[in-house]
DNA sequence: CACAAATAGAACCAATACAGTACTGATTAG
DNA sequence: CTAATCAGTACTGTATTGGTTCTATTTGTG
């Protein structure tokens, strides 16, 4: 339901190759030959990433990405971020919302900011360090416990 | 960053309204000219939130859309999930990913799952109860006590 | 019973956004 | 110098979204 781009997906599949790369420079070329992604697709979701201060880049030859600071500093929000810009679920959450003109009929205009920041603080608490290992420590379930009323919707393919 | 659809957006005043209406049944006319919406889209949106269960309907002369439980056991991810299909936040995650031809060179993949639930439980625990109250009881503030190594970068606007 | 008020459903169109490409320029190691 | 590599901009075909239109179908009311 809620979808975010291929950029950012491919985003992310990146810069876990650069996690477990750890410090040594990849080069776009390497990154896509690796992943079997296109190239010129690769070099520019690096160059949004590096532009964003995620990663560094090194020019010329045996150039290459790495990381701008360690993984576990990294998180989704940041990655998904810097490839979609500030997150804005709605026109009218977005900073320069002064162009709502059903502000005044719109109600919850006030509790949109919360659906953003509880969706923000749910990617913040995922770190690219967690993502790049292959076998995720903690399984995946349900967090069943809360809201046992809707389960039979809850449980529906997510 | 990540954006819901109009459709969706449209869904959640139009619930909140009902949300307030408290039984009585609206018409679609009703609440366009109440929230000055396009009365063609209101409708749309009311049937397809009807199909998903999350409204009852009463034709005829007379008849209108109301809540089919009570606010409290409706949440933001039922109505956004009702009016944009199950989550999925890339192609991967969706049930019948077995055209991913990257599956082999795609080692986050299976992380995607957890993203998808992390929003989903963020979604799933915002009640349409809390958000048809004109003032959220609790105000609007980051949870800076987490991730505070990376404030800076979490300030931005959201 | 006939009519008007309402929902149900499908089909349709224009505008936008996305995914991907192409090209030109700047930097640097060897 | 030259090849490798990043930087930036501009372009294009396709898919999705936002919105409309039209035709049933149901049902209360005079």
């Amino acid at each position: 339901m809620i979808r975010i781009t291929r950029e950012a997906d491919y985003g992310i599949v990146l810069m876990t190759c650069l996690a477990r790369a750890d410090g040594q420079p990849c080069s776009a070329a390497a990154l896509a030959r690796q992943r079997r992604l296109p190239l010129p697709m690769v070099s520019k979701i690096l160059k949004a990433l590096a532009r964003a201060g995620l990663l560094n880049s090194q020019r010329g030859a045996q150039g290459g990405y790495h990381l701008a600071r360690p993984a576990v500093h990294i998180s989704a929000a940041d990655i998904i971020g810097a490839l979609e810009g500030p997150l804005a679920i709605t026109e009218c959450s977005t900073d320069m919302h002064d162009g709502c003109s059903r502000q005044e009929h719109c109600e919850v205009s006030s509790h949109w900011p919360r659906i953003n920041q509880a969706i923000y603080t749910a990617l913040q608490s995922i770190s690219l360090e967690e993502m790049s290992h292959p076998d995720s420590p903690r399984p995946l379930h349900f967090h069943s416990s809360q809201r046992t009323a809707i389960a039979g919707i809850a449980g529906r393919p997510v």
